[in-house]
DNA sequence: AGCACGCCGACT
DNA sequence: GTCGGCGTGCTC
């Protein structure tokens, strides 16, 4: 029953007296791959998680105990004594911290920074892990007078009034997120004698839970998911939740959640970096009456730290964050819900380049929980191990409520006159729509007014000086910017080559919006991308303007379809489908395919029938009639056939050796070196391919260029990798080149 | 990564 | 004379 063991010191004494040794292995924040030996300091507790002062070179930094060691290879004059032990309990339980020792060696990356990325910066520098903690509770004069004399117009207030009344007492933080208040009102509250902070007495009960309301009934499919999701708490699984937009997968999330948090176990729920969306923390908040642990990039140091402890004390019964969050302690884990689990943002792609996704899995296998993977379009990944066990998968076909799927078109760009990027039979369509008094949303992957400025006198285009890429043009014509090192120039009045007229050519969210205000001069519209959505709270705003039926046409990026709603939405048209189409990284279609079927669900969720419609110059493109046909099951179905016939993922794993170098030959010189040395450690099956310049050679003023690694399977993979990286840094180009593994690349470029 | 040591160029 | 450029070496 170890999973129900709490990890503190008071109630298991046991932990901390396995690892009384005289060395203690202590992994620092260093990109040096090892571990440092010191020795233990005398009489007292420390052990594997602790964290521990120690001399590190001519410095004094904080690091953690990985094991205790009963002796060492560390010659005596180097070895050093720790100063002295940070907490009388360790940060990292021996789960967590054997998960993340596991994931440094997986990925190749050093074991202290895997650590250190697993804290909250507070806890880097040396804060303690405890701390006294400060409630609020109502006075006595606060409870027989608040709710009384708050006028009715102080919402905030009384609401807080309400919820201390309900709670007894609570943290700042829990009060002021369940209240949306800002921390004015509770000392307003304060200083009329309303409220008062106290000290929390040492108690680690964690606080009942209660259903706020009662979930709808659930169709046929969802309760099916339910149950079989139900059926495994208590023991590892990896469930697929396969549930079109609209088919009511939160809601399933719910009815398991309730399960759990009964069982008096925790929830860690992982969602995409830009869908950490009020509406889902709204739709936990509004069912349960359970305290939440909110990891997001939002969150202050403090902030951070004090989530982290709630989760780590148990104190939070669910706890919803981002890619990171995967690393969050937990004092009773009972199940992992990765929503929209397709999603890139889910593999970190720099430094520690860990997939949050993958590490679920191995973190619910080790727990003995169960995970659940939700999608309306699934990974081939995560598609390819639901096809090897069944039981596992659930689909949710239908979508809630009576809505009927879309109906998807294509409209042939070759066959059709265009106006700026908008089709003939698009324009007459979203015509039709705006006249039957629907809205229409119009998705191009493309931010800006035009990727390109060509002269058509001397076919001179704008390029960046530091990468090998065209500048788009942005702000109306008047700016040049790289979206890939971010500089920016004026626009050129003339072509600096012919001083002939340029034109700015192909079509950006700025054009399309352009062109949309000349066609339909009367229809209110927005345009939703990274550039117009800079300023907090200005995407809730408008989408808030969407939903209210004031914005008739909405033009936008990716950024449209993750994790919102859009009730009143009955075209969805996507502008240009064909950029992926012909791309060389074997993952290019599938992210294609996932962004349509993602965009087009976004068509019709009430009763009214919605249409999409597909921009393309391939409409015989087999992905496209593919996905016209038979919808992302039959892609993926076709998709995962292609990459088994070729031998790609998930029937191989790859790894990708980067290097970059101010220098164009540096990095293929050391690439090509490091190739060779691979002779020395044939593995059965296991392929290098390369090296070659990365697709965009030149970026910010560096060559780029890489080497890929192909294996059958995982453990030849690594095999591999333990006999050849070790000796990379001893390659005389080494030196000279920026170089990173990327174990289970998700981009090869 | 830090941080120090170390050996050559233009400044008060 | 010395401030500081970044090459190279080390961190239990």
């Amino acid at each position: 029953m170890s999973r129900f063991t709490p990890n503190n010191a008071q109630s298991c004494p046991q932990v901390l007296c396995i690892d009384r040794t005289p060395y203690l292995a202590v992994a620092i924040d260093t990109p040096l791959r090892q571990v440092f030996d010191y020795r233990a300091p005398a009489d007292v507790t420390v052990g594997a998680g602790f964290r521990v002062w120690v001399p590190f070179g001519r410095r004094r930094v904080v690091g953690v105990v990985v094991e205790g060691r009963d002796q060492t290879e560390v010659p005596a004059n180097k070895l050093r004594a720790a100063f002295e032990v940070i907490d009388s309990e360790p940060t990292f339980s021996p789960d967590l911290l054997a998960l993340l020792t596991w994931a440094a060696e997986y990925y190749r990356h050093p074991v202290g920074e895997v650590l250190t990325s697993a804290m909250p910066v507070l806890l880097r520098s040396g804060a303690p892990i405890r701390e006294e903690q400060i409630l609020w509770r109502l006075t006595a004069l606060g409870r027989e007078e608040a709710l009384a004399k708050l006028p009715a117009r102080s919402i905030r207030l009384r609401a807080i009034a309400e919820y201390l009344t309900k709670h007894e007492h609570a943290p700042a933080s829990e009060i002021l997120n369940a209240t949306e208040s800002p921390s004015s009102a509770l000392r307003n509250l304060e200083e009329r004698g309303f409220v008062e902070q106290f000290a929390r007495e040492k108690t680690d009960e964690i606080p009942p839970v209660s259903v706020v309301r009662e979930g709808p009934p659930l169709n046929e499919a969802q309760a099916a998911a339910v149950e079989r999701i139900q059926k495994t708490l208590g023991t590892f699984a990896s469930h697929l939740l396969y549930g079109v937009t609209g088919s009511g997968k939160t809601e399933v999330y719910l009815q398991v959640i309730e399960s759990v948090l009964a069982r008096g176990q925790q929830v860690l729920v992982l969602v995409p970096e830009i869908a950490l969306t009020p509406q889902l923390i709204g739709r936990f908040r509004g069912r349960f009456d359970a305290p939440l642990a909110v990891l997001h990039s939002g969150l202050n140091d403090t902030e951070r730290l004090a989530a982290w402890r709630d989760a780590r004390e148990g104190t939070a019964r669910i706890v919803i964050g981002t890619r990171s969050a995967i690393f969050s302690p937990l004092l009773h884990p009972g199940l992992i819900i990765i929503d929209e689990e397709h999603d890139g943002s889910f593999k970190q792609q720099d430094g520690f380049r860990y997939s949050a996704r993958d590490l679920a899995l191995v973190r619910a296998q080790r727990l003995g929980i169960p995970v659940v993977l939700g999608s309306a379009t699934p990974s081939l990944e995560t598609l390819a191990r639901a096809r090897k066990q069944p039981e596992t998968l659930s689909h949710l076909p239908y979508r809630a409520g009576s809505a009927r799927p879309p109906q998807v078109a294509l409209v042939d760009l070759r066959k059709h006159g265009a106006t700026q990027g908008i089709a003939t039979p698009t324009v007459m369509t979203i015509q039709r729509h705006l006249d039957a008094g629907g809205q229409v949303m119009l998705f191009i992957n493309r931010r800006g007014y035009a990727p390109v400025l060509f002269c058509p006198n001397c076919g001179w285009s704008a390029h960046c000086r530091r990468c090998d890429a065209h500048l788009t043009v942005h702000a109306r014509g008047r700016d040049l910017v790289c979206h890939h090192c971010g500089s920016q120039e004026p626009l050129p009045p003339g072509c600096p080559n012919c001083f002939a007229d340029v034109k700015p050519v192909g079509q950006g969210t700025e054009r399309i919006e352009e062109a949309i205000q000349q066609l339909f001069t009367n229809a209110p519209m927005a345009r939703i991308d990274r550039d117009s959505m800079r300023r907090k709270g200005e995407l809730e705003e408008t989408l808030a303007r969407v939903n209210r039926g004031e914005i008739r046409i909405l033009v936008g990026t990716q950024m449209l379809t993750k994790g919102h709603d859009f009730p009143k939405v009955t075209l969805v048209v996507v502008l240009n489908a064909d950029q992926g189409l012909f791309s060389t990284d074997f993952r290019a279609p599938e992210r294609l395919a996932q962004t349509i079927v993602q965009v087009a669900g976004r068509a019709g969720r009430a009763d009214r029938p919605g249409e999409v419609l597909i921009q393309t110059e391939y409409p015989e493109h087999p992905l496209l009639t593919l996905l016209l046909t038979g919808g992302y099951a039959a892609f993926a179905e076709g998709a995962l056939t292609e990459r088994e016939q070729s031998g790609w993922p998930p029937f191989a794993r790859i790894a990708l050796l980067r290097a970059e170098a101010t220098d164009q030959q540096a990095p293929l010189k050391f690439l090509q070196d490091a190739h060779d040395l691979a002779v020395d450690f044939p593995v059965r099956g296991v392929k290098l391919l390369g090296p070659a310049p990365a697709p965009m050679e030149r970026r910010a003023g560096r060559f780029r260029a890489q080497l890929l690694i192909r294996a059958p399977s995982h453990s030849p993979l690594q095999k591999f990798l333990s006999g050849w990286l070790p000796l990379l840094p001893m390659l005389p180009e080494a030196r000279r080149v920026r170089w990173s593994i990327d174990v289970d690349a998700a981009e090869l470029s």
